[in-house]
DNA sequence: CCCCATTTTGTAAAGGCTTTCAGAATCCGA
DNA sequence: TCGGATTCTGAAAGCCTTTACAAAATGGGG
């Protein structure tokens, strides 16, 4: 069906090895010798086989992203944005891409074994288990939106810290003194980094910011709504809601809006990620912009590095953040 | 490092051809030797190698879903779900999935020959040389929200006409006669499906629809705001926007508030698809339900028939919607 | 024009599995 | 117990590249 290195090698009258030089190793054949190649490649439609590739090679040039994330996945717009950066990235250095949940790679072990990558990129809370497992398999494993101290393993994250101090400061600048934190239960890196940033940059600006300050929930609208109510039920009512997503700023919305409180003149509302929701939110929606595409393209170029064999790959990446102000504080 | 072949092969004192078959084809080798190549095999770790069960068999068991759709992908949360449901599905059937966007593959013809699948689910609006292309190489093709006459190629798709129905139905039944439609300029075929239903559906039940009750617009919150400010200045005003999708949707309610009116009150709003923006807005967006995940499995069902060499595949295969009624309508 | 150092090219052996074909083992009824 | 029909198993030929290793060609300097 599709002409083989044989064919082109009989055409262009260079043996095998020579035309897979022409096509792996350019500047080992002679200019002369290799656009006779290319001419009989072309005129035969030739490409090399990836599989055939592969195979020889010892090595596949395909990735995996694994989602490691109870139940959300793709779906998840922030991890959808991160998933666009590494095809992107991927896509520019010839690596071909797997989309997976950890689930999936976890069941079977057989599973996993057969889907034959050369590196994974682990996204969200992976366990360790799981990191050990792939780096003991000869794998190359860079996480993103994590780390995991102890590891010897390439982490990109966003500036986490930066991104509340940002947030914060901005709410301090319109006034805000009473500000309280809606931390949904996500991954343990995330929750605690954005907890404990929190607590201490309010602490450090002298405002009235104990764990009281903070309310847990689960990261969902309704979650969200309800804690919130109970919140803006307080005798000092914050005056501004720093939801630890869009979602749950949403939902902060809503309960202020069935408090009969107006947004932003009664509470300020404000969230992270910058999903496209906030711009279908009345009033629209105040949110730290978290660079997922890039912590993808990043991550993927710290696992094309890893692959190349280079060394002096910086174990941590840290991608800046940045506010984006709307009508809801 | 891991184990071949042949190491079973030894160990369990068979040849490498049972082992194989032991693996591929277990019916086609006695009990008591299977027993014994599984036994060799847990002991080895050994699970067959994909890529050169590729090699040989001159088949890769992977497919692509390709996202055919300028400037949008896998961000898109309609697109996310079908692409998870078909990422479910060839889970479940042990096929290998690449996602990729049809400009990646139109860029590089030889990428394209690169990335070795054995078929492909198009989504969206592709290109009919594109699926002749891959056609006339032997792969095998399905699409995904999209129909294409005088293809031979099965489609899966929504019952885009049945569920404009609901909604007209359901709007008419809470006494709405004034229903206009913003039309978002979609691909093709689903902007055509829903602009024809429409007015079909709202003619047969003797509504004042003409074209004038459809106005197109941009699928961005922005330009379906502008657009329906246009709609709601109209002197006969309509009771209904209908918006093509949630987007869109969200952009009626944004222009109905400007312009001081109630939701539903004054004017009630609905959208298509079903997001999680839904239940984000206020009032919550009553939406018509579009099983993307469903249309995904169904699509990588119907590619996996084709591949496995299956006649009879149905060449349409409609997914029912249905309608989620909240508070905005 | 020869010789040695360099490039360039070719030969052949992997790489791990599937599958055809033929021979070996097994089963069944008589 | 024997013959023939079945079912199992094994040897070997691919599948398409890459890559030592060795041979051939090339280029310069003397």
């Amino acid at each position: 069906m599709n002409s083989t290195i044989y064919d082109v090698s009989r055409l262009s009258g260079v043996s095998i090895a020579t035309v897979s030089r022409a096509f792996s190793n350019p500047e080992r054949v002679r200019e002369h010798t290799r656009q006779k190649v290319f001419e009989a490649a072309e005129v035969l439609h030739y490409s090399p086989n990836a599989i055939a590739r592969a195979m020889a090679r010892q090595r596949t040039d395909k990735i995996a992203f694994l989602i490691c994330k109870e139940g959300a996945t793709i779906l998840d717009e922030f991890y959808a944005r991160i998933c666009n950066g590494i095809m992107g990235e991927s896509n520019r250095t010839d690596l071909e891409l797997v989309i997976s949940t950890a689930a999936d790679w976890d069941l079977t072990a057989s599973n996993a074994k057969n889907k034959q990558v050369d590196g994974a990129i682990l996204g969200g809370n992976a366990r360790p288990e799981l990191v050990s497992e792939l780096q003991s398999r000869g794998l190359a494993v860079v996480l993103v939106n994590n780390r995991m101290p102890g590891f010897d393993i390439p982490c990109v994250v966003s500036d986490e810290y930066g991104g509340v101090r940002q947030v914060l400061e901005y709410l301090m600048s319109r006034g805000h003194r009473r500000i309280a934190m809606l931390a949904g239960r996500f991954s343990p890196y995330i929750l605690n980094e954005r907890y404990r940033a929190f607590l201490e940059i309010a602490k450090s600006h002298g405002l009235p910011a104990d764990t009281r300050a903070i309310k847990l929930c689960d990261p969902t609208v309704e979650s969200a709504a309800e804690a919130c109510r109970e919140l803006l039920s307080r005798p000092d009512r914050p005056t501004a809601i720093f939801g630890t997503n869009d979602i749950l700023a949403a939902g902060a919305m809503k309960a202020a809006r069935r408090l009969g409180l107006r947004v932003p003149e009664d509470v300020a509302v404000t969230g992270i990620d910058d999903t496209t929701v906030c711009g279908m939110l009345e009033p629209e929606l105040t949110s730290l912009r978290i660079d997922g595409y890039r912590m993808g393209e990043l991550s993927a170029a710290r696992l094309q590095a890893l692959l190349a064999g280079e060394t002096d790959i910086p174990q941590l990446t840290v991608v800046p953040t940045e506010l984006r102000v709307r009508g809801s504080a």
